[in-house]
DNA sequence: TATCCCATGTAACGAGTTACATGATTCT
DNA sequence: AGAATCATGTAACTCGTTACATGGGATA
């Protein structure tokens, strides 16, 4: 039944937004809300990328909505995920960690890894971390030799900004090593 | 003559691909070589994005192409700035740093300051990185307070995320203390 | 009652993605 | 001679941007 997993195409957008509604189930406006007034505001909260985005979620039957009124009297489209829509999360963010997405895409990395732990739990998210940690060191190994390498040959802003490149993989390296700490002591490793 | 800037519009792209060459003259395939193999491999290379882009620009008069044969044999499209060119470019190196830039395109800010030292001088460069020091400090607070505030009722992986967020921003910041200081020190600080 | 915020939508437009196509040239 | 690379292009498709539109409920 809700095994079959269909393939149709979903954009970035339409992920984050099943993530989110995985986490609570929530009206298009409380998802603009959540784009502009939290840290997730580095995405853009437009009505014309959102509301089309759940309609395309909705007709993919990932989605569902129930027109009620909430702690006010308006009336409210709360969506949900259906299994369906939980099914394709979960394939989502089961795919392994790739190279491209270590270089074009290191926001991305952190926005998986914050619904992971929801719709997968902490197993895998320590799972996720620690597979990303290799291919982040070979990419700043990358960066280093490149700078070390054709450095002296650039201008002083193009060696800065490769400098900051540097520092900023290095700061999510860090960062990893430093959550899959936290990670297997948070939740009690042995048990369950 | 060459005082009319045009306001027609250019994509980031666009910018990306004046400014490149603005440094030096070169092919689209060198271009694509350069998102291909180099650390500005977080662009993306696709031809179907940079000829027409190319063709964007020579049709608004910002590049011109020269038909040549290079160390090798083969035809070669070479593209360089024309004036307007330059002065669109300086235009848009030109513009204030926003608070949105901060928040949504914090490569673009390096981007941009990588372009701007050839294209504007280092005088500029060293205000442009002045300039965005507060707004940049400006968001960091935003963002620890957000953690310190709401941090304790989130789930973990929330709250680690958060954590990169901050690390992330401090880095940034932190560099371009650095870069500051490198820039007022290396071109002579008093002599022209 | 006027104005703002809530809450949802729609339409035009452009640019990037993906995939394919084309020849010439160098390499093996 | 065949394969890989050089070098440029094109076409369909789709999503996000921008801007506008709507109407009920809250607030002053």
């Amino acid at each position: 039944m809700a095994e079959t997993v269909k393939n149709t195409k979903i954009t970035l957008l339409g992920y984050i937004l099943l993530g989110l509604l995985q986490k609570q189930p929530q009206s298009g406006y409380d998802l603009r809300k959540l784009f502009a007034t939290t840290p997730l505001m580095n995405y853009s909260d437009s009505p014309g990328a959102i509301y089309p985005a759940l309609r395309r979620l909705k007709k993919q039957g990932l989605i569902k909505d129930k027109i009620t009124k909430g702690n006010s009297l308006r009336i409210c489209r709360i969506c949900h995920l259906t299994s369906e829509g939980l099914a394709v999360l979960r394939k989502w963010l089961k795919q392994p960690v790739t190279q491209l997405e270590i270089i074009r895409n290191v926001d991305l990395l952190l926005m998986k890894f914050s619904l992971m732990d929801e719709a997968l739990g902490p197993k895998r998210s320590l799972s996720y971390l620690k597979s990303a940690e290799p291919l982040l060191a070979a990419h700043l190994t990358y960066l280093r030799t490149f700078l070390q390498d054709k450095g002296p040959g650039m201008p002083l802003s193009g060696r800065l900004a490769l400098d900051f490149g540097v520092r900023s993989y290095d700061t999510l390296l860090q960062w990893i090593r430093d959550a899959i700490i936290a990670y297997a002591k948070s939740p009690k490793p042995n048990h369950s």
